[in-house]
DNA sequence: ATAAGCTCCGTACCATGGTACGGAAGCAAG
DNA sequence: CTTGCTTCCGTACCATGGTACGGAGCTTAT
């Protein structure tokens, strides 16, 4: 498999993976040698499929590239205590995230209802920043 | 006041000052040409000040920097309709992002908890990556 | 064997919201 | 009048996750 099949079968970019490779995420293969026939261009098998696909898997659950590469390093020894400070860390700060949207969210439309209702004055939405 | 007694009382740095004028959500004062006394460089008034934190509470409420540039500019319209519009998309977009991050927190807590209380096989959170 | 098309690689660029640097000029105080 | 702190301004850099480009070199099909 080249490296544009090894793309499409993770559902990314050509130029994802070698993104992926220069980030330490994904190996890259030996260009074989053998200057005559398929030397020069890599040759990717299933594993670097699974790959793509845990990287995907951990992106969908909040990780960064960072910490992805941590979880892929972790893969090879099996640190289970580690892994779950890893997803207990990025559970936190899932949660700060999302406590910071909630309440964007709830100024927001408490304002886009005052603005609503309210037919007379300045608008509500510019006058709470104005304040 | 000058742009560090701006910075100051807008809580933010000068360099951030800076930024927002050239992104235009800040005007630049003339400098004044008097190269006579205080000539060559500009002064900020209360004004300057409230705009400042006009942008600090739309960033609070989950505007980008482009979407109150044209807060700003709605400013002086009153465009009431616009400004509901606006903040209907940042809610819009709020409830996605929020989804999103619930969703990755869910499934990770789920593999955190796998992985604290089964003690045999591979680590659920590597292996749920992996699979 | 030659043209088309893929691969390899370095490097630059995108958005987002700033932060830092370096030199020149302004300005207040000793 | 000189020292020393701001200011001004352009420009480059930070993180994050990619995307794009251009010139070789490799491969495959005709």
């Amino acid at each position: 498999m080249t490296i544009a099949g090894l793309a499409r079968a993770g559902g990314v970019g050509v130029e994802t993976v070698r993104y992926y490779q220069r980030r330490g995420l994904l190996e890259t293969p030996q260009r074989g040698q053998g200057s005559g026939m398929t030397g020069g261009i890599r040759r990717y098998g299933a594993d670097a499929v699974q790959r793509l696909h845990f990287i995907r898997a951990a992106q969908a659950a909040g990780f960064t590239l960072d910490g992805i590469a941590e979880l892929l390093k972790l893969d090879s020894t099996s640190d289970r205590a580690r892994a779950r400070v890893l997803a207990r860390e990025r559970i936190a700060a899932l949660d700060d995230k999302i406590a910071e949207l909630q309440n964007a969210r709830q100024v927001l439309s408490k304002l886009a209802r005052d603005c609503a209702s309210s037919g007379k004055g300045p608008c509500p939405i510019i006058k709470a920043f104005t304040a």
